[in-house]
RNA sequence: GGCGAUUUAGUGUAGAGGCCUAGCACGCCGCCCUCUCACGGCGGAAACUCGGGUUCGAAUCCCGAAUUCGCUACCA
């Protein structure tokens, strides 16, 4: 049994995309188990760039691809990039393998050269909307059972383009074993005779391309997305075909990654649409020029992507969520992976965003921050790296982000111009400015402004004029935020030092209108 | 249409015949903390697709239907 074989040989699993576009967040996630499963097992992980779609190839997506990867920490074994003893590892690369195999198909009878042209195809589909090239229909068609060897080689020698099919023999039930959904059978009547080759482009298709490398790269697991389950049983033929039955790989087909709202699968078009990136790094279309979001350049942090991810079809069987990459490696298993498609919805992913960036050293987050600073015309060297790394701290807690940094430390950077007007309505009154004056009186009468030392003397000023200790203390808070939130206040103070704050009190006592009864 | 897969709260999931008055997390709501907003703590609303069986007993087993998704290309 292919079973038994596959139990003694390392393990060797792929991750295959096709370089037609940016990688898409569900692919990620099939790294990403193919990745955990590897690593688990002390296995290999191979990066194959599947390129026979001449047609469809996008330049800059194998770059894209690997970038990716690297950004989210998936690392690859063999590849394009790291090498390896299996290469080339780019399809495009590999055309004399492929035909070589293509003929071992042919001699042996397994597969045939077909003449129809795409024209003649659509015509057999007009005529009947149930067309399908099979055992039913080849005796029909221009093919090379059919005719003579003498024409077939005539057609051949004449330049004609051509395919070669796979001939599938009807009537025989086809058993797929896959490590998530157990046994799946399909009857091969239902298959049709897939094209394997085209002499058009002297390049395979996915399906003949796919076995073959699998086979050769000696690939222990395909593990890919649910859409390739019904070619799975044609995937098994082939490997019969070839003789490879005995170490033809086990497969696992992961549930797919469903849009949040509506129907269907996750897409590229849902990305900006649903306010949440779909693809890992920002891409840039060649041929359109239209930009599309990526998690890297939204802000997020690759290992709460991947955190996010990991749980988004498979659970560890407890409550753990949290997990690290390494912890990730250790507790994977494709048993306790789900079989339906999971809607992709980033509520979730948020609040793992903000857990990790919870974890950052506040000089880390600092660094990150001065980016910020610097696109709202904040030039840090103002302030130092000690105070950014203190105002960082002081609202950390209080981000999913390191964008949303700005709009909760600005005023440390920033003197308020303008005053929230529902604050100003609930806290500004008649005699506030004279209480500010003051205060500011208070203020600098105190020697020591930190936070410890400050705070009951001007708590004990309020208190024993008998001020209203809320109105007072977010009066205060309006002259030097601008509004009623943030840290407390004489953790603020203390870091923007005296003389800015009562600056900003007598700014504000300028500036801040009473509202109009 | 055909074939296959799938089905627990809004979302991701736990659950493998009695432990289920169905657990956890995100989100949502409320309370507490408090100079404010957050954080945090506490609490709440919210689900077994439907219909038949089997069984003393079913979210869990069987049958049927429905649902959703995928495939049905000289794309992967």
């Amino acid at each position: 049994m292919a079973n038994n074989e596959n139990n003694q040989r390392p393990v060797r699993v792929r991750f295959a995309p096709s370089p037609t576009g940016p990688l898409h967040i569900g692919g990620v996630r099939t790294a990403l188990y193919n990745y955990l499963f590897a690593r688990q097992h002390g296995g290999t992980m191979i990066l194959r760039i599947e390129d026979t779609d001449s047609r469809r190839f996008v330049p800059g997506a194998e770059d894209y691809i690997n970038e990716s990867l690297a950004w989210l920490g998936i690392k690859i074994d063999e590849g394009v990039r790291e090498g390896g003893n299996y290469g080339p590892y780019k399809q495009s690369e590999r055309r004399d393998i492929y035909r070589e195999h293509v003929k071992m198909l042919l001699d042996a009878g397994k597969a045939y050269i077909a003449f129809d042209t795409p024209e003649e195809l659509e015509q057999a589909h007009a005529a009947n909307p149930n067309f399908q090239y099979d055992a039913s229909t080849r005796v029909n068609m221009r093919n090379s059972l059919t005719m003579s060897k003498e024409d077939v080689d005539a057609l051949i020698a004449a330049g004609e383009k051509y395919v070669v099919r796979f001939l599938i023999n009807p009537g025989r039930d086809v058993e797929v074993h896959d490590l998530i959904r157990g046994k799946v059978v399909i009857n091969s009547s239902i298959l049709d005779d897939k094209v394997l080759y085209k002499s058009s482009d002297d390049l395979p298709t996915y399906h003949l391309a796919n076995i073959v490398d699998d086979h050769l790269m000696e690939v222990t697991h395909v593990i890919r997305g649910e859409e390739w389950l019904p070619s799975s049983p044609l995937h098994v033929l082939l490997y019969e075909a070839f003789g490879w039955q005995d170490t033809m790989p086990q497969f696992v087909h992961l549930p797919l990654l469903l849009k949040p709202d509506g129907k269907g699968k996750l897409s590229k078009r849902d990305g900006d649409r649903l306010g949440f990136p779909v693809f890992p790094l920002e891409w840039h279309d060649p041929k359109s020029g239209e930009i599309s979001s990526g998690y890297r350049e939204s802000g997020y942090l690759p290992e709460a992507v991947i955190n996010f991810l990991a749980l988004l079809g498979w659970n560890p069987g407890d409550d753990t969520e949290i997990m690290s990459m390494d912890e990730l490696v250790s507790k994977f298993s494709f048993d306790r992976c789900a079989r339906a498609g999971a809607k992709f919805d980033f509520e979730k992913g948020k609040w793992f965003n903000r857990h990790y960036l919870q974890q950052l050293d506040d000089a880390v987050l600092a660094e990150k921050f001065v980016a910020v600073l610097r696109a709202h015309g904040v030039n840090p060297d103002d302030f130092g790296m000690e105070y950014v790394t203190r105002a960082v701290a002081m609202v950390k807690d209080r981000i999913s982000f390191v964008k949303d940094l700005w709009e909760q430390a600005k005023f440390f950077f920033v003197a308020p111009t303008e005053y929230e007007p529902k604050a100003v309505k609930k806290r500004w009154s008649e005699q506030m400015p004279q209480i500010m004056e003051e205060l500011i009186g208070v203020l600098q009468g105190i020697e020591d402004f930190s936070s410890s030392a400050a705070e009951p003397i001007v708590l004990g000023w309020i208190t024993e004029h008998g001020y209203h200790m809320g109105n007072v203390m977010n009066a205060f808070r309006l002259t030097v935020v601008g509004e009623c939130k943030g840290p407390h206040m004489f953790d603020i103070t203390e870091l923007m030092g005296k003389e800015e704050t009562i600056r900003r009190i007598k700014v504000g006592i300028e500036n801040i209108k009473l509202p109009e009864a």
